[in-house]
RNA sequence: GGUGGGGUGACCGAGUGGCUAAUGGUAGCAGACUGUAAAUCUGCCGGGCUCUGCCCUACGUAGGUUCGAAUCCUACCCCCACCA
């Protein structure tokens, strides 16, 4: 249980498998996020069809709705959206950034006001991990202070050093509730935002707490330029620990990954494959598709020829562009079906190349030809 | 044939003497989105140019009143309703 055996490396990049209670992923891999207890629009088949093999879900926005305890009562997360594969809840850490301006922070922990209906509900390391807990998912991650890209060292150094001391909290909480060898393992999050010194004292905290089944980095992706994201992957790579798989939270997007995967990240999730699914954007070899662009109109051609997902061996990029036209939900699936895929299979393609010690090579062309036409 | 109502930019629809190239909405076009307050948000949307401004065309058609009209007057054309 929590186990994780390299299997193979090229360079920084590793290939491996991770074992939970659910099952096993095998890295480097995209998770596909389900805040609210479902991957926007997309059914537990299809996800299963689509090669995802752990996906996420919310502490604060399912404290919120439907609660807890409601999921508890139904059996806990996979039994009550019948995802039976591994899963993993993020803490309500990544609200203290995104609903900035609905929250107060303090170091007891952070009052939230619903964006529901006005309700106010505190979110503390120990309330975060009861939470997870009720839900029930394989890895719950410690409850974190993040802050903007662009934070100076000072505001950067009060969120690193506060999630270090929330990490405490979590760990004993965690340990209060988890049984001898439980069902759920709880990960710690690197913060330090772009500062060099503020990573490093992150991560020796980590690792003198340690050890650990896994390890995030955090505070990434927030606002920071993409050379500054991988200035700090590559600062963090030689120190953090090689036995635990690292996961890069909230990234990314498809040249994302094979950048965290060259500075040896191992797991990888992101909102941007459904939303921009949702929203009309495509991701595909040579850049990205507006499929809502006037240039589908009479377009024959799927979505992305080199990709076997539903939206692409089944339809044509002109009824792809009608169904937005038309605002009819099936394109929103469609696409987000496609991106969900394009990203796992992205994964599954440079695990590959990794076992096989082409990856060097295969990952700088894939960049090249993404980024030709322009894609971030 | 009579009476009344009405004809506004791709469509619907405000405006009833100057602040109107003309409110809104829709459609259209482009862009954004990275541990989800997002099937959302932003910009453009008559034409042209030497493009922080200028010129042309435009509110059914033609004329008129006025310093100035989509807005007032006259005639005509067309649409709708009711009456014959």
């Amino acid at each position: 249980m929590f186990e994780f055996a390299v299997e193979a490396t090229a360079g920084a990049a590793r290939a491996g498998t991770l074992t939970l209670p659910h099952g096993s992923v095998r890295t480097p891999a995209f998770m596909p996020v389900g805040t609210h207890a479902v991957v926007r629009g997309l059914h537990p088949e299809e996800l299963r069809r689509l090669g995802a093999q752990i996906i996420l879900a919310n502490t604060y926005h399912l404290h919120l709705r439907p609660g807890e305890m409601e999921v508890r009562v139904m059996g806990g997360l996979h039994r009550f959206t019948t995802w039976d594969r591994p899963m993993l809840t993020d803490s309500g850490g990544f609200q203290v950034f995104s609903l900035e301006g609905l929250r107060t922070i303090a170091e007891h922990g952070v009052e939230f006001q619903s964006h529901i209906d006005g309700s106010y509900h505190t979110i503390t390391p120990e309330i975060s991990m009861e939470i997870q807990w009720s839900l029930g998912a394989d890895v719950a991650m410690q409850f974190d202070h993040v802050v903007p890209g662009q934070a100076p060292h000072a505001l950067a150094e009060e969120g690193m050093d506060r999630s270090l001391r929330w990490l405490d909290r979590c760990r004993a909480r965690h340990a209060e509730l988890s049984d001898p060898g439980g069902l759920q393992t709880l990960w710690p999050i690197v913060q330090g935002g772009t500062h060099a010194d503020l990573r490093r004292r992150s991560v020796d905290g980590i690792v003198a707490r340690g050890p650990w089944t896994g390890v995030a980095i955090g505070g990434l992706s927030v606002g920071e330029p993409k050379p500054v994201m991988h200035r700090v992957l590559e600062e963090l790579e030689p120190v953090l620990p090689r036995e635990v798989p690292r996961y890069l939270m909230g990234v990314g997007f498809p040249a994302d990954l094979l950048e965290g995967i060259s500075r040896g990240v191992d797991l990888f999730d992101c909102v941007a494959a459904t939303r921009n699914g949702r929203h009309g954007t495509a991701w595909v070899p040579d850049g990205r598709v507006n499929v809502k662009g006037a240039a589908l109109r009479s377009d024959p051609g799927p979505l992305d020829p080199e990709c076997d997902c539903e939206a692409c061996t089944t339809f044509s990029r002109a009824y792809l562009r009608h169904l937005f036209m038309a605002g009819d939900m099936l394109g929103l699936r469609l696409v987000s079906i496609h991106n969900v895929r394009f990203l796992t299979r992205l994964g599954e393609q440079a695990r590959t190349h990794i076992l096989d010690g082409t990856f060097d090579g295969w990952s700088r062309a894939w960049l090249r030809r993404h980024y030709a036409r322009g894609a971030t």
